[in-house]
DNA sequence: TCCTTTTTATTGACCGAGTCCATTTTATTG
DNA sequence: CAATAAAATGGACTCGGTCAATAAAAAGGA
């Protein structure tokens, strides 16, 4: 990802120290809670509210610079890469989520089988299932 | 679906009337909130904890007699059909949730490119776009 | 540069969805 | 018809997130 400043110019938003620092955050820390990044962005900067960062967070993620996930049971995901359609893989015993290339190719999964007059703008795909540690973990019980 | 104390009984539960009550809004109802369910629920048997139908709900969602979904922004949304492996469109806009049939075929979508090693046991496919209603509302403007 | 305007950050109250827990009620089993 | 196990109730509580009023800081123009 680019430099944050010019990130946020692109987008005609002010430039703020802590909206620097979410940014640097999200991009060091993928698949990070809001709240996880809270504490990175205390770590640089030294103190930010809870609502700058939702508010960095939600900006970022209307404009398509971040893209938000919400897994079922779980808070609020970010990550840096956004607009490939990209997909997540879950681990449902540790939560550990990791990227997955769209299986069927470019931007396929935009088609069901029905639209239902629906006009589709995103399909999003979670895989759920056990990771390898978590299945060792089971395997050795 | 069969008979509420039917499945009930096969799965070991005890038979109550707000089970029952709740298995008849789920299938009446489809992709309702919990709240939703409550008032249905009141309104076959007069009165119900909220507690009761959540610990209903979450036991059928285990055993794998309803599903559970979670949309990101809403509330957890409860459906009679299950394990069939169906998907869901949702509009952004208004929230209507519709049912759509797997795009590639039978349990196709369990098949991730990379797995990263993890076992996979489901995957989970929303569409997210604009239902038709709300379209008609959008080129009005 | 300084000053004005606009945008953003801070703080703390608040909200909705869901869980926890102690107690009472209801099913089930001998 | 007990005795016991399972469920329901009600109310407090947690967690993730939002709202709204005020203070602070950026941006833009003379």
């Amino acid at each position: 990802m680019r430099e944050p400043a010019d990130i946020l110019r692109e987008h005609g938003l002010s430039i703020t120290a802590q909206r620097i620092a979410v940014i640097r955050a999200v991009s060091h820390r993928p698949h990070a809670t809001a709240d996880a990044l809270t504490e990175n962005v205390r770590a640089e900067i030294g103190a930010v509210s809870k609502q700058a960062v939702y508010n960095t967070l939600g900006i970022l993620a209307d404009k398509g610079v971040i893209r938000r996930i919400q897994p079922a049971g779980s808070p609020a995901l970010y990550e840096d890469r956004a607009g490939d359609n990209h997909h997540h893989l879950i681990c449902r015993t540790c939560g550990k989520t990791v990227d997955v290339d769209c299986a069927t190719g470019k931007t396929p999964c935009l088609t069901a089988s029905d639209n239902a007059g629906f006009r589709i703008d995103e399909a999003e795909v979670i895989y759920w299932g056990t990771c390898p540690q978590c299945l060792a973990v089971a395997a050795r019980e």
